[in-house]
DNA sequence: ACATTTATATCGTGTTACGATACATTTTAT
DNA sequence: ATAAAATGTATCGTAACACGATATAAATGT
């Protein structure tokens, strides 16, 4: 754990491997986007409104915090998927200045494939990505060697 | 594992809060990456130099395969990863048509700082997207409820 | 009532990945 | 040995995307 230890060619391959897989299921998801007609961050805005824990509310701010992204490219995003069809804006009951997201059941429809696809090919790919994540974690702990 | 049924809405949460985590990880990253005044994409493509398996080439085609990324594109990062000093190319010894890549010096320390960055930041939150993938793979299995 | 804060929206800009294309080197077919 | 095909890298123009700056609207505090 000392601050100024250079890594071992072992940890950087681990790590290297790690984002490699990372990459491959980020590369799969987004190719899966494209083949059902919605751009990959469409794609995660469904799943992040559709996914919220109870009692959050699908607001703006709170999408764009989820999709670690400024709020104005979540506004970009919600004005794309809803001139598709996929989202409906409703100006907030209590607070007038907020608009809650709901997926239309088409965005709902469209969700649903992709989601399924993605559980499959995390199916396939996950256990393999826990065990490079693990090994990443071990060499982590023997560091300064 | 109907491939008609839907899935459960802990099933969405689980894959939302899955891909909210990668998402957190990737943006730590990218943010680590601009502190070290380097482009998240070149930070990749020297991570993925740096941890090649041994016996693979370090060609500019074989680093495009591993971020999943057209060779163009890999072309394009390694010209700017050269013009920062951070790599070299080098003429292939037995094909001259190959470009290998080696990480200078400058590259490597870069590449050393954030790699000990990402390790930590694993350590505190690799657990935690463990339980989340094992919470997508563990409900995958008693899918079609 | 008025200033401040909060939530959403719009506009202009820079970066990046891509497709199409070009060029050089190696391999294959004749 | 030479032409043709294949392979590896490079360049150029284009489109998508996120961001900063700015604007508008509603709520809150004094």
């Amino acid at each position: 754990m000392n601050g100024d230890s250079d890594l071992s060619p072992e940890q950087y391959r681990d790590l290297a491997e790690f984002r490699r897989q990372i990459r491959q299921f980020l590369h799969f998801s987004e190719a899966q986007a494209k083949e059902h007609a919605i751009e990959p961050q469409q794609h995660q805005l469904l799943l992040a409104v559709q996914g919220l824990p109870d009692g959050v509310k699908p607001t703006i701010r709170e999408i764009a915090a989820r999709l670690f992204v400024q709020h104005n490219s979540a506004v970009e995003l919600v004005n794309r998927l809803e001139s598709r069809g996929a989202i409906e804006r409703t100006p907030g009951a209590d607070d007038r200045r907020e608009v809650w997201i709901r997926l239309t059941p088409e965005g709902r429809a469209t969700l649903r494939k992709l989601a399924m696809a993605h559980r499959q090919e995390l199916e396939r790919s996950g256990p393999e990505l826990a065990r490079t994540l693990n090994a990443v974690l071990r060499n982590s702990r023997k560091a300064g060697a």
